[in-house]
DNA sequence: GTTAGCACTCATACCTAACGAGTGCTAAAT
DNA sequence: ATTTAGCACTCGTTAGGTATGAGTGCTAAC
C-alpha cells in the first residue's frame, strides 16, 4: 500500500499531467503549494512509485507520466468530486427544462451538451424500450404486397417497419386485426408483446383464416424490431489534445467511432453503474491511449440506457464523473416522470 | 484557347498528380507513353501554362501542380468517362436489388456504398417528401396534454411528432378529427396538405368546437415538419490522402462535417444537375483544398434529393462522376418504381 | 529522514553542408 | 521556327554534428 506522502505525490503528478500534458519533473511538484518537500525527496518517491508501477518515464531525462495503474489508483482513491460552475449548471438545467420533446430527442441533446461541457467525445445509448408500454399499433397498407407497421409507446416513441403482406389479405382483414391488437395489447410492456401475441391473440385469430398465420410472423418481426440508437457527438474533440496531433492515431479512433456496432461495444450495457476504463484496460487497440467513462440512466429504477465520455487517458476524471452523474440522474428523473404519466 | 499540345500536357500533369500527389516535373511527363516530346519542350509549355494560370509551382525547384483553373479546364474539357469494373458494378447492382427497405434506408446504404467505392467522403440528402402522397394520418394521445401525430406516405415513409393537445379535448373528438382527415386528405401530395387542411377541413371542423382552432395549429405544425436528413459516410477517408496528414487541416474539415446544417450547404439543393466545385471555388475556408461533386436524383422526373462526394482537389474526377451518375440514375429508377405502385 | 550538490543522460533545437530534383536559359540541331 | 541538349542555378530535404537544458540518480552533508 502507498504511504500518505506517496499518495499525495501521485495525486500531484496526475493532476499536473492532466493539465499540462507534459511529463512532470520533481521540481515542478516540489514547487506546488500543497507539497512541502524538496525536489530531491520527490525524486526518491518518484523513483519508488515508478518501481511500483504507478509512473512511467518516456525516457531517462524526462519527467514522469502516470501509468494505467497510476491513473487507476488516482481514480479509485484520490479523485475528489468536483463542483460545476454556474454556466455549466445552467446549461444542464436548461436541457431538462425542455418539455415538448420525444425522449429520443432529449437523449440526443444530452450527447450534444455532454460533449460541449467536457470538451471530449460523448457517446449516448438511447433508452431501451423494453419497459415502455404499448399505446397504439397501426398497420397501413401501401399496396397489395407491402405495408408499414407502426408501434407507438406510451412515452411517445414511434417505431415503424416496412413489412411484406401475405398474399390475398384484404384491407378489412387488416383492420380487424389491428383493432384486435389494440383492444388486447394496449398497456402491455413491449418486452411481453411477442409472448402475449402468441398467447392471447393467435387463438382468436386462427379462427378467421389461415392468412393470419403468415400475418403473425410478420407482426412478430415488426414487434421485435429494436434498433439500437447510439448518439455520437464531438468526435473531433480528440484532435484538440496535444497527444493526438498525429493523424494516424486520430484516424484509428475516428474510424472506430464511425462504426455504430463498435460504439455499442464501447458504451456497454445498461445496468453497469459508473465505469471507468483506462488506457490499456480497453480491449480495442485504437483506444488504448484513451479512457472511457460510462454510467447508466434508468427509468423507474431500472437501467435502460447509457451515457459515456471518451477522452485521452489524461482526462479530467473528476469533472467528467461529476457531469455524467448529474446528467444520468437528470435523464432518469425526466424519463421516469414521463413514464409515470 | 489552349493548343492541342498544351491540352495534352495539362491532361498528363493533372492525371499524374492525381495519382502521385507529388508535384510533377517535366521529365516525368516526357517519359509518358502518350507524350513524344523532350523534357525541355515540356518545360517551355509548362512555363506557358503557368503563366496562363493553369499550373502552380509550390517553389522554384519543384515540379508543377494544377491550379483550380487547371482542374476546372481538366474537368470541363479533358476528362474521359471511366468505366467501372466488375466488382464495382456488382456492388451497385446489389444495392438496387434489395427489396424490403424504406426508401430512406436505401438512401442510407447509398451513402455507404458511395464512400466504399470511391474512397472519399459521401454525403447524401434524403428524398424530399413534397411529392409523396398522404396514405394515412394518425393521432395517438399519450396523456391529457400530449399526443403523437403520425403521417404515413404512400412510399412507406413515416414521420412523427410530439404535439401538445389543446386543453379539454377528448379522445372521441380526436378520433373524429382523424377520421375526417383520413377521409378528406388521402392521396393528397404532402406539399398541398397545409393548404388543403385550411381549405376543405377547417370549415367543417369549425362547426364542432373552438378547440379545433387550437387543434388546427397543432396539426399544421406536425404536417409541416420536414426534417432534412443528410447521411454522411466515410468522413475519415480524407485522412488517407497524403496532403491531409496534418491534424489541423483535417480537424477543420471534420468539424464542418459534424454540423448537419453545414452539410446541407455543401450538398446543395435538388435540381442542380451534376455540379463540380473545385478547391477555391468553394465558399467555406475549411474545404478550399477539397472538391465536391454532386448530382441530384429524382422521383418521377422531378429532382428530390442529392448524392455527393467530398474529396481532395486531387480527386479522381472521372471515376467519381461515373459512379455518381450511375447511382443517381439507379436511385431515381428505384424511387420512381416505388412511387408508381 | 531530508536535502543540497553535481555528474550524467538524452530529447530537442539549431546550424551547416551535401544532395538532388527540377527549373530557365542559351545555343546547337532539326 | 521548333525542338532539344546542355548547363548553371534554385531551393527544399536530409544528414551529421553541436549546444542546450530539463530532468534524473547518486552521494554526502544536514
Amino acid at each position: 500500500m502507498l504511504s500518505d506522502r506517496q499518495q499525495l505525490i501521485l495525486n500531484a503528478i496526475v493532476d499536473n499531467y492532466i493539465h499540462s500534458a507534459e511529463p512532470v519533473g520533481s521540481r515542478t511538484i516540489s514547487k506546488r503549494e500543497d507539497i512541502g518537500f524538496s525536489s530531491a525527496t520527490i525524486r526518491n518517491e518518484m523513483s519508488d512509485l515508478e518501481e511500483l508501477g504507478y509512473l512511467e518515464q518516456p525516457h531517462t531525462s524526462a519527467g514522469r507520466v502516470p501509468s494505467t495503474k497510476g491513473y487507476r489508483f488516482y481514480v479509485d482513491n484520490l479523485i475528489q468530486p468536483q463542483l460545476l460552475n454556474e454556466a455549466e449548471l445552467g446549461k444542464l438545467k436548461q436541457l431538462f427544462a425542455e418539455r415538448i420533446l420525444h425522449s429520443e430527442q432529449v437523449v440526443e441533446y444530452t450527447a450534444q451538451i455532454l460533449s460541449q461541457l467536457t470538451n471530449y467525445t460523448a457517446i449516448v445509448l438511447g433508452p431501451e424500450i423494453f419497459e415502455h408500454r404499448l399505446k397504439h399499433i397501426q398497420i397501413v397498407p401501401l399496396n397489395e404486397t407491402q405495408a408499414v407497421a407502426i408501434v407507438v409507446t406510451h412515452t411517445g416513441r414511434v417505431e415503424n417497419k416496412l413489412i411484406d403482406l401475405p398474399e390475398g389479405i384484404g384491407a378489412s382483414e387488416i383492420e380487424r386485426l389491428v383493432n384486435l391488437l389494440n383492444a388486447k395489447l394496449t398497456d402491455v410492456p413491449l418486452w411481453q408483446l411477442r409472448q402475449r401475441v402468441y398467447q392471447e391473440i393467435s387463438g382468436e385469430m386462427r379462427r378467421y383464416a389461415e392468412q393470419y398465420e403468415e400475418m403473425l410472423k410478420v407482426l412478430d418481426k415488426s414487434l421485435t424490431q429494436e434498433e439500437e440508437r447510439v448518439y455520437l457527438r464531438g468526435a473531433t474533440k480528440i484532435m484538440n489534445q496535444p497527444e493526438f496531433r498525429d493523424v494516424d492515431k486520430v484516424k484509428d479512433i475516428l474510424e472506430l467511432l464511425e462504426q455504430n456496432d463498435q460504439l455499442l461495444h464501447l458504451i456497454g450495457m445498461p445496468g453497469d453503474g459508473l465505469t471507468v476504463r483506462i488506457g490499456q484496460e480497453n480491449q480495442l487497440d485504437a483506444i488504448k491511449q484513451c479512457s472511457i467513462i460510462t454510467t447508466s440512466y434508468s427509468l423507474g429504477g431500472k437501467p435502460v440506457g447509457m451515457v459515456g465520455i471518451l477522452g485521452p487517458t489524461r482526462m479530467e476524471y473528476g469533472k467528467v464523473i461529476t457531469v455524467l452523474n448529474y446528467l444520468a440522474e437528470g435523464l432518469s428523473r425526466m424519463l421516469t416522470s414521463q413514464f409515470e404519466k
